[in-house]
DNA sequence: CCCACATATGACAACGTTTACCGTCGTCCT
DNA sequence: AGGACGACGGTAAACGTTGTCATATGTGGG
């Protein structure tokens, strides 16, 4: 094999090459170089394409370790969730990604098992990635000893769609009891009320949000919840696919279903398939979040709309912004922009309800 | 708000601990602080246990540029790919995520559009994330000039499922015209000879790889190829969904469908559907990689099991271990581990093909 | 008692940048 | 002619850690 670090010629072994060797190059010292490379002033035009030419020719890169230095600052954002759905994590990164895209920041996942039984160890390695800012998903956004850590250790975070502690740090929010209402309140308008309900992951307070939303839709339309027709899912398809054909057994047999999340409904559909029905005839399904599985479900889900992207994008941009900000420079509008945004959902209607067939 | 870097008393600023305050809290030299946290030789117990102590009192963290600078090292990994499936991307960054717990590296994704069409800048990028090493993931890993320019700056890669140049760098590969080979001849086997076919991305070296092993199963059969029944999409959904509409309207009509990737195929079914049909009971559909969506669909897809996961942590593995080595030290042994590594593919039958119906 | 030796510890340099301070030279303006 | 200003270079310090080397301390053998 050719492998670059033992491709050398076998004599020389060129080292990647320093501002020192630029300077050289160009003829001009090094503070030139560096005020040349980084845009600032005092430098001719005349200089600084010198200077540009010989970073070229030399294939320069400063080293970022020793401008981390100086700078006190690691250019490394983080960001953090647990074993959600792919559609989710990649919108989640996304968002991200599109934000610091032309930035000199760089993005770190840190995905975590079992936030919420092991913070003191996942806290530990937050601080160990030496990062300058961190976004929170769920459920780590609402793990309070983790953000007194980030406190404590001055570490900047914003939070999508927390549900505790609203003034704490960046905040992302979403109306998620509204939010369930509307999905909830779509299938009693379409005449459902043996409605079977799939709960996400009890560790997560979006969880509890959304059966409150459920909750006001079915008061609202004069009609009971069924605890019988109530089953505790994680979020993920496989558990979500176990508990819908529990929840299928159940009599009444449920004419809808409403899924806490869209891989869970997507596993209720074809829970319902299993059991030699169809959907939307026989039994509609919703979801939530209106992710990638969402449009390529067949019949396409309804669902609640959730900008995660948009969100991410958010979180990032004000965090970064934070960041970058000189704190002594600060008025009440800054501020403000560093505490909580408020982002719209929307009920999508797809193929996968109707009104119920008898 | 309560936002850290604001929430100061408003008299003292608490900086970041420094090694230098741990030594001063624990009566000992800043050398000796460090030999003791990095459990280096030449610290007795006793100063050892003062100096932890210490370090817990004071919630200290090293500074990572510092010892990144004298280190040489970011102890930063890249993952790299370009625009493929939720899926596919977080069994990719799961394998990555999953070498790397416990060590003292951490991932930064670096995904990029059109790879192919603007290398030089997708090599900036690189240059400017400051990695010590990087996987690349189809189609990065095919793309010469990137390697060529990896070479020059003497970056490490690995490279995951590459189909050129296979001796440059780590390699995980796979058989993919085997592979493409077994899941066509499956369909064969059924009895399928009207096959339609949904090509890849033509700019994936996989697509022409998976298309010669279809090419092979067809010709072993004593079969051919009707050049009316492929498309070309480009792995995604959408794409997939608008060209197997198209495909379905061709005569005559294909009891069969052969798509490169599985979010093609489920594409495929919809398409299916769409037209008032049944998988499989009127077209079968056979997608390719085994991601989360094959399991997800409904029926779930015929596939080839792609072990993503399994070559993303090998793929890690190897490239932090040639970072750790001594260059020096190298044997044979080492040199040959650190360059190919082989993955067996597999075709896994599920519910969405079956004989043709008349 | 002194020498050899191991182990503990500290002083100092190094890593590659940016920044601060000070000084020189030229140019342009009045 | 005098002064203000911009473009540099030189020198040194700073960022926080680890590597090198010399020194201090203790231990046992002769």
């Amino acid at each position: 094999m050719t492998w670059c670090r033992y491709s050398f010629g076998g004599s020389v072994i060129s080292k990647r090459s320093t501002i020192v060797d630029v300077a050289n190059l160009a003829g001009v010292s090094i503070k030139t170089v560096s005020r040349a490379l980084n845009d600032a002033p005092h430098v001719s035009a005349d200089a600084r394409e010198r200077v540009k030419a010989a970073a070229a020719e030399l294939d320069y890169h400063p080293n970022i370790a020793a401008q981390s230095l100086i700078a006190r600052r690691s250019f490394l954002i983080g960001l953090t969730y647990e074993r959600p759905s792919p559609s989710y994590v990649v919108e989640l990164q996304n968002g991200a990604l599109l934000r610091l895209e032309d930035s000199r920041y760089r993005l770190v996942v840190l995905p975590f098992r079992d936030i919420a039984k092991r913070p003191v160890e996942f806290g530990r390695l937050l601080m160990r990635a030496g990062l300058d800012g961190i976004v929170l998903a769920p459920p780590a956004c609402d793990q309070d000893d983790l953000l007194d850590m980030l406190d404590r250790q001055k570490l900047p975070y914003a939070r999508i769609t927390p549900h505790l502690n609203m003034d704490r740090g960046i905040v992302m929010a979403m109306d998620e009891v509204a939010a369930g209402q509307a999905v909830a309140s779509h299938l009693l308008a379409l005449g459902h009320r043996r409605i079977g309900i799939i709960m996400g992951d009890p560790l997560h307070a979006a969880s509890a949000a959304r059966m409150e939303g459920y909750r006001r839709a079915f008061a609202e339309a004069g009609a009971t919840i069924d605890g019988n027709l109530i089953v505790t899912g994680d979020f993920t398809f496989d558990v979500g696919h176990a508990v819908a054909r529990e929840l299928l057994r159940r009599t009444p047999q449920p004419t809808a279903i409403l899924a806490q999340n869209d891989d869970m409904a997507v596993a209720a559909i074809a829970a319902v398939r299993d059991c030699g029905l169809s959907v939307p005839e026989d039994v509609s399904v919703a979801g939530f979040d209106d992710s990638e599985v969402a449009r390529t479900a067949w019949p396409q889900l309804t669902t609640i709309r959730q900008p995660v992207l948009q969100m991410s994008w958010d979180a990032t941009d004000r965090l970064i912004t934070s960041l970058e900000t000189d704190p002594e420079s600060l008025d009440e509008n800054a501020l403000s922009y560093f505490g909580r945004g408020d982002h719209p959902h929307e009920l999508v209607v797809r193929g996968s309800t109707a009104p119920p067939s008898a």
